[in-house]
DNA sequence: TGTACATCAGTGAACGCGCGTTCACTGATGTAC
DNA sequence: TGTACATCAGTGAACGCGCGTTCACTGATGTAC
């Protein structure tokens, strides 16, 4: 019986590649990821990654998956139940405070082209989708729950990649939740008038 | 006095070059671009393309701005004066479909870590703000125009890149531009109700 | 408890690849007389 | 018009790089007796 966290030559070297990568990607601020990179952070050989990872890909998609993961559960720390506009605000700005702390993670997640088909990845936005629709139709429920998810989800997700790319006049004041929440509102506030 | 359109060498590769990058872009479907590939493209030797362009650089800056161009071109195309919120969500609707139509293009324009100061890529960031400025002015006039431009970029912004990354569900019969349109309304309808 | 064996995580050399960039060059074009 | 020269776009060899992946291996660990 093959023992998890025993101290076989490394240990728990496929721990050690995920977290070589995420340091890797929070130091280098960009998102390409190379498996002798992470193997030579992880302090083993440049192929030792194979017996953890079937392929680069792979590898990517794990550190991603656990990406969504994390910003899952950021979210919902920002506010355990969302049920009013201003709840949702509060969200989507953590969402984009999210982005900006880990950017190379985020571009991983959302920008990195990788296999469609990638079992975990799937299952994250799967997962994604099902809380975003859950918090959408607890704040408006009678919206279309559909149509609602995409343009919130939408919204905060551009929000994210704009500020990522400094797209955004950030010259002001104001912080990015400040910017978002004030985004957020114009359009609530607005449309409403 | 150097002539512009004569028949040097090659006639006039700094075109050539960018048209092959478009090509490249558009077959692979990687946002991927290298001077080598280009220049093979294009015709020319792996370094003939350092007469026009620096570096590989200001070669992906001169696609972008390129893309920027062109963008704001297919934007006006979908709607020449938007008043009201139909015609944003037209504007929107047609943001999403360039998207589509070229994403690799369009991840260079915007998901590609470049270097900020290019004063090409700068200044079409500017012209594309704006453009949503007017557009958000015209069609809100009594709206924060910053949040609300803002709010606005970033929605059709996530929205494209949601479609790009296969992030929504597309088993349902609704075309892009149906789906954008329909979570802009319900975006604006819900928060009327 | 001790020994022989099986497992398999990790190694390290090697492969072929495409890349960005440099450099001295070549040769077609444009220009001065 | 003809010749000598200057310009400079494009060439091709070469550099050093890091990459993903393969392969036969080694050696620490766990297991059966």
């Amino acid at each position: 019986m093959p023992q998890q966290t025993g101290s076989y030559h490394h240990g728990d070297l496929r721990t050690a590649c995920l977290r070589a990568a995420r340091e890797l990607l929070e130091e280098d601020g960009s998102a390409a990821l190379s498996l002798r990179a992470v193997a030579r952070r992880a302090g083993a050989s440049a192929t030792a990654p194979y017996r953890h990872f079937a392929d680069r890909d792979a590898l990517v998609s794990a550190v991603a998956a656990q990406g969504y993961r994390e910003l899952a559960e950021h979210l919902t720390a920002a506010h355990p139940a969302p049920r009013a506009p201003e709840d949702l605000a509060a969200v989507a700005a953590a969402y984009v405070r999210f982005a900006i702390d880990r950017p190379a993670l985020f571009r991983v997640m959302f920008a990195e082209p990788c296999d469609p088909a990638n079992a975990e990845r799937a299952a994250a936005t799967a997962a994604m989708w099902e809380y975003v629709g859950a918090i959408v139709h607890a704040t408006f429920p009678g919206a279309d729950r559909e149509a609602m998810s995409t343009a919130v989800w939408g919204l905060v997700h551009g929000l994210a990649f704009l500020h990522l790319d400094g797209k955004l006049d950030t010259t002001g004041p104001a912080t990015p939740e400040q910017r978002v929440q004030a985004a957020v509102q114009a359009l609530l506030a607005n449309s409403r008038a």
